[in-house]
DNA sequence: CTGAAAGCGCTTACAG
DNA sequence: CTGAAAGCGCTTACAG
């Protein structure tokens, strides 16, 4: 028997002397189906390579079995450097996407563009993985407009109490903390911080918070804002920062930068000024990508836990689409010794 | 008035006083609709923010207006440490499908897997993008079964005579023989090669042909046999094949690596060894990831176009799909030249 | 436990 | 240029 292009179920029944409706009933594992007749139709469906069609089952119940990536791309809109920090991510996204049966759809995103409308309707997507760093301020109020769309959405990022929708994010507090209490021990004092610590980047000034704490916490002065300077997540952005903090002319014996790609920029600015790392400045980063263990010398930097990250953030998408009930979630995180930061190894 | 849920064409329908299938015609840009009549029909709709069902749509015209892109990562299962060469072509992909309206199915797999079942049927997608180094032999047969069952597939890799299905690529050969030439004008004769040159792999068998062509075209010897070993494209296989490399016991003053990846890991191991590069040992990579850059010394290596690669891997795709022509395409590489190779800059 | 019927929201001949 | 009708392949009440 052959069947001219892809079988459906209603070949299906035929073959097993069924009606359609108990074929679709015996896929998807209904009870209600005599143990024998599955059997049969299952032994059929797979000699068939059957699959259940994704539109016809998609527009029946009314859902799409597919979620969103949404990766935003702030500074570089056309050059594509994603910050490495999120491709680990990703790989686990997808993965914990085909665990839980869900296709996931990828996409790259400006803020300023209507991704907001685009997914949401169509059904297109069941619910969005909103991913990248950006500033927060700008595009709080699409987050708003998802919630009142009632669009099933999770982010990464800051975890704070006043946000529209559900954040997995780690503890950045906690974070820059480690890292604070790091450079103290080493016995650094006058410590600079790279990276935009204000409201409109909530995670970068949590770490500058937690490493104000972890330097007090030693006993030493807190981070002087004297010596903090903006910086977005790039190489280029940290390299800049770098050279402005120098042309201030005060001293620091060390640099925690804001991300790990900020934390490399900076390196090569001071290196370029004869600065030796770490003896004449420690360094910090954050994120541990995989540049980190590259760089001359090897960056000590705090880790996120990128692969639960990805599974924390499908499992809740899943809930919630799904209606059930999901939390918020801030990660721990943890700090990596390396040469950068003068610690003896 | 309002509308419970989203909006249907049925519902622009009657607020525009027309025929449900005259909105879809409106829609879609069908010239058989009066000109007045569309412009009112898609006022209401923008303001409706009325989006196509994408499931019914798809089930009526029986095609997903998606396409999938399968990553195949080979040796490292769980780790997701995908080769970051992958990792701009994959945005420049997701570009090009939104600009040919398609959305981007993801997923990593492994060869092993029956992702050549999985796709195809179910009208998941209606086409396929392969990426991903891997054993070229082992996965032969499942890209026949692809054409067999005509599921259109493009893949980023060798571009060769008597494959299966359509393949966007590089150079190889060229890239190989841009580096061979190049030690050879550094005054290098013994140049090693690392990497799996056999027909198993043929995009490292090519590196390894052209670079072995550059030299003789300089007038050197050739690259050694017994100057090569294998290695798969990751920074411990590099590591582990340079130590090999040491064992033998044989000089060599230059080493030639399948990839960036393999070029770094041997760097340490060489490094480790108390060997000064490129004093001692000129490197030359290939692919020029970010790590490259940063790598110290930076690394010299064979430049391939990705973000070109994702353009034409998409445009073929979509040629495919529609039953047009389409072409393999082999793209030129160049070669950019850093510390490692010893070349004055 | 199983079947006949309806319907999800579109697109596409077919009439007019 | 527009509408009435059919149908894509499922899933889900509704009967039995």
């Amino acid at each position: 028997m052959t069947i001219r292009g892809k079988p459906t179920s209603l070949d299906i029944a035929h073959l097993a002397g069924v009606s359609q409706p108990t074929v679709s009933r015996a896929l998807r594992g209904s009870p209600m189906v005599n143990e024998e007749t599955r059997k049969r139709i299952l032994a059929i469906a797979e000699q068939l390579n059957y699959k259940v069609d994704k539109n016809a089952s998609g527009l029946r119940r009314q859902h799409a079995g597919t979620l969103a990536l949404l990766l935003f791309e702030d500074p570089t809109p056309d050059e594509s450097h994603i910050n490495p920090f999120f491709f680990p991510m990703l790989g686990s996204i997808t993965r914990a996407c085909a665990r839980h049966g869900q296709d996931l759809l990828i996409s790259f995103q400006q803020f300023s563009d209507d991704w907001h409308a685009e997914y949401g309707d169509s059904h297109k997507a069941d619910g969005l993985i909103l991913l990248g760093y950006g500033d927060y301020l700008a595009h709080q109020g699409k987050l708003t407009k998802l919630v009142e769309q009632g669009t099933p959405f999770v982010r990464w990022g800051a975890v704070m109490p006043d946000q529209p929708g559900l954040s997995i994010g780690c503890d950045n507090v906690g974070g820059g903390r480690l890292a604070g209490a790091h450079l103290a021990a080493a016995g650094r004092r006058r410590v600079a911080f790279l990276g935009d610590a204000s409201n409109h980047y909530p995670e970068f000034l949590d770490r500058f918070a937690g490493c104000d704490a972890g330097l007090r916490a030693a006993g030493g002065p807190g981070l002087d804002r004297a010596l903090q300077v903006d910086a977005e997540s790039a190489e280029d952005s940290g390299f800049a920062a770098a050279n402005v903090l120098l042309e201030r002319g005060l001293p620091f014996d060390a640099v925690f930068a804001a991300s790990d790609l900020i934390a490399i920029g900076a390196m090569h600015a001071l290196q370029a000024r004869g600065l030796r790392i770490p003896e004449d400045v420690a360094i910090v980063g954050f994120d541990d990508i995989p540049a980190a263990r590259i760089a001359t010398p090897a960056l000590t930097t705090v880790v996120q836990d990128t692969i639960r990250a990805g599974e924390l953030l499908v499992d809740a998408l899943v809930r919630l689409v799904n209606g059930e009930p999901a939390e918020s979630t801030r990660l721990e995180t943890s700090l990596v010794v390396r040469r950068s930061s003068g610690a003896a190894l």
